[in-house]
DNA sequence: CTATAATATAAGTGAGGATTTATATGAGTG
DNA sequence: CACTCATATAAATCCTCACTTATATTATAG
């Protein structure tokens, strides 16, 4: 079925439309180390205010902006705040992406020692071919 | 393996060192629009232009992003160049977060059915429990 | 009740990056 | 070769939003 899907998939706009906001939201860098560092945990908002080193009121506007995301979930324990992922699948799917990165990685690494080889290289054709 | 990889996921701040650059990329909207348009196919840009009703020059600069992010790869063919996704994996991943998405919704839409019920709303212990 | 701590929200600012305008580069044709 | 078309690159401009400062809100302790 996995390869199956692979094989199809197809991006509608609709999917697209619907997988925009949610990439706005995971592209900025503070946002992302906040959810990941999450993990699986529920943290007080100190907790992530003290790992990040960011400041509580810039914490706590991308917290909304998490939340509203429904990415994570907050219960209110006493004077505190926590936060936790409302559903670590997000996290398996980021974890996806970083595996599918290294991999690209290693692929690539081993993709360039080939094509660091060819110093006899039949200048027309094989150049023409591929733009970097 | 997968439910077992979930259980266990953590994200150490070398994996979201990787993951953030990456991410960067496919959070603008007009990039990831270029991207998921071309699906399996290679297209010439000329097509990603005319899909998308960007400006050459922005089409162009945002492929150069995707291409030196490794997303893409570009091929001369004459006076075209198509591109196509380097890896067809990328677009799985991306699947994957459309259908949580999509998934998501239906839980949080019945959630907020539940929700939209408590109009005899006991004013003091469930508001404070949880934060919208 | 007052004071403090934790956190959210409002408003302002400036930087990063998307987009545009101008131009350069590459391929093909006559 | 000159010209045209396709595409990339450079520089300038614009726009979005992250971050900061100021303040408000909520919970707890004495």
């Amino acid at each position: 079925m996995s390869a199956s899907s692979c094989l199809t998939i197809k991006f509608p706009e609709r999917d697209q439309e619907r997988i925009i906001p949610a990439l706005k939201v995971l592209g900025e860098p503070n946002r992302l180390r906040i959810l990941c560092g999450l993990g699986l945990e529920c943290r007080p908002v100190t907790d992530i205010i003290n790992a990040t080193g960011l400041g509580q009121t810039n914490v706590s506007f991308h917290l909304r902006v998490l939340r509203e995301a429904g990415f994570v979930r907050a219960e209110r324990r006493g004077p505190f705040i926590y936060y936790c992922l409302a559903d670590s699948e997000l996290l398996r799917i980021l974890h996806d992406l970083t595996s599918w990165l290294d991999a690209r990685q290693t692929a690539v690494t081993s993709d360039a020692e080939q094509r660091a080889r060819p110093a006899k290289r039949n200048s027309a054709a094989p150049r023409t071919r591929e733009v970097t």
